[in-house]
DNA sequence: TTTCTATGACTGACTAGTCACACTTAAGGA
DNA sequence: TCCTTAAGTGTGACTAGTCAGTCATAGAAA
C-alpha cells in the first residue's frame, strides 16, 4: 500500500560510506555520506537508524566480500600449497584492486563502534578461509596451536605484505611471493 | 624572571592523554585529557599548540619507549637467535605490562593525524631493533628482501601474537614461543 | 484515501581553541 | 631582608563551529 524502500538506495549509501570513510575516516559526517550517495540526510537515517548501525553493517559486508574474493576459483584438484597460495594471491589482489574498501575496513577493524556481535558474524563469513588454513598446517610445526591463532598470524603477514606492495609497487609480485614462501616455512 | 614552564605538567598531560585515549579513542576531548592531568583546559594548549601536536608527540614518545624496552638487557655475547628472542620477549612483555600504552599507540598508528615526519622520527628511534633483524636474516632465505619489509613482517607477527596473548592468557607463554619459532623458520 | 518514503532545515549537544584576567617567579634596587 | 616590577604561566568561561539525529511537510505508491 505504500511506497517501497529501495535496495538501490541502501547499496548507494553503503558504497558512498566506503568512499567517504576511506578518505575522511570514521568521523566522516553522515551528511557527507548521504550527499555522496545522492540521498537526503534524513533518508540515511531511514535506512540505518544510527550511524553505528551503518558502520557495523559496512564492516560485515566488507569482510564477507573479502572472504568471497579469497575463495574465488580455488583449484580444488591441486595440492594444498597451490590452493593456499591461490587464496593468498586472491586476498592480495582484492586489497590492491579495491584500496578504498581495504582502507575503510582497516578503519572499521580498529574501531570500538564495531560490536563483538559484528565481529562474530564476520568470523562466520570467513569460515572457508579458516578451513583451508587448517588443512595446510595439519602436519606442520603449528599443528597443535589453535586455528584462530594461526589464521591471525597469516592475516597479519598478508596485511603487512599488502602495505608493502602499495608503498613499493615495483617489487610487488616478488615480495608477495617471498612473503608467502615465508608463511609456508612457518606453518608447513 | 618569569615562572618557568613545568616539565612535570607536560608529562602529566602526556600520561593523561595515554590513559584517556586508551579508553575513549582519539576523539577524546582535550578538556577530558586536561582534567585527567589535573591541569586547566587552557594550559593544555600552552604546552601543545594544537591537539594534533599532542598526538604526534605522544606517538613518537611511545614508539621510543617501546624501542628502549625492546633493547633492554640484550645478551650481546649470546648467539643471534637468543638475542632476537630476547628482544621479541621484551616487546611482548612491554605490551602486556602496559596495555594502555599499547592500545593508545595502536590508535595513533592508524590515525591520519600522525604526520609522515613523526613516523620518520619514530623509525629513527627503532634503528637498534632493525640492526638486530638485519643480522638475523643475513644468511637466511629473506636475505635479499629490503630490511624494512622483513622488519614489518616481524612487527606484524609480534602484534598478532600480543593480541592473542591478551585474549587468551592461559597459553600466553606457549604461543609467544611458538610464534617466535615460526618467525625464525621464516627468516633464518 | 491510506500509508508509507523522501526531504532538508532545524535542534541540542558537544568540542577545539581563545582570551581577559589572576597569579607566580625571579632579578634587581634599597 | 623586603619590595617592586617585568615577563611570563594558569585559569575557565566563552566563542564559533560541527555533527548526529529529528520532524513537519511534500509526495509517491497501492
Amino acid at each position: 500500500m505504500a511506497r517501497p524502500r529501495s535496495e538501490d538506495k541502501e547499496n548507494a549509501i553503503l558504497e558512498a560510506a566506503t568512499r567517504v570513510i576511506c578518505t575522511h575516516g570514521l568521523s566522516a559526517p553522515t551528511a557527507m555520506i548521504a550527499k555522496e550517495a545522492g540521498v537526503s540526510n534524513g533518508s540515511l537515517f531511514a535506512y540505518f537508524e544510527k550511524k553505528v548501525d551503518l558502520l557495523n553493517r559496512l564492516y560485515v559486508d566488507l569482510k564477507a566480500e573479502m572472504a568471497a574474493a579469497a575463495l574465488d576459483g580455488i583449484p580444488t584438484e591441486s595440492d594444498i600449497r597451490t590452493q593456499v597460495f591461490h587464496m593468498w594471491s586472491n586476498v592480495i589482489r582484492w586489497a590492491t584492486d579495491c584500496p578504498e574498501k581495504r582502507r575503510t575496513l582497516a578503519h572499521l577493524s580498529v574501531s570500538d563502534d564495531v560490536t563483538p556481535e559484528s565481529r562474530e558474524k564476520a568470523l562466520g563469513e570467513i569460515a572457508g578461509v579458516a578451513e583451508l588454513v587448517e588443512r595446510a598446517r595439519q602436519n606442520g610445526p603449528m599443528r597443535d596451536l589453535p586455528l584462530d591463532f594461526v589464521a591471525a598470524l597469516m592475516t597479519a603477514l598478508a596485511d603487512a605484505t599488502i602495505d608493502d606492495m602499495i608503498r613499493n609497487p615495483a617489487n610487488a609480485d616478488r615480495h608477495c611471493a617471498a612473503a608467502f614462501d615465508g608463511f609456508w616455512r612457518m606453518i608447513a
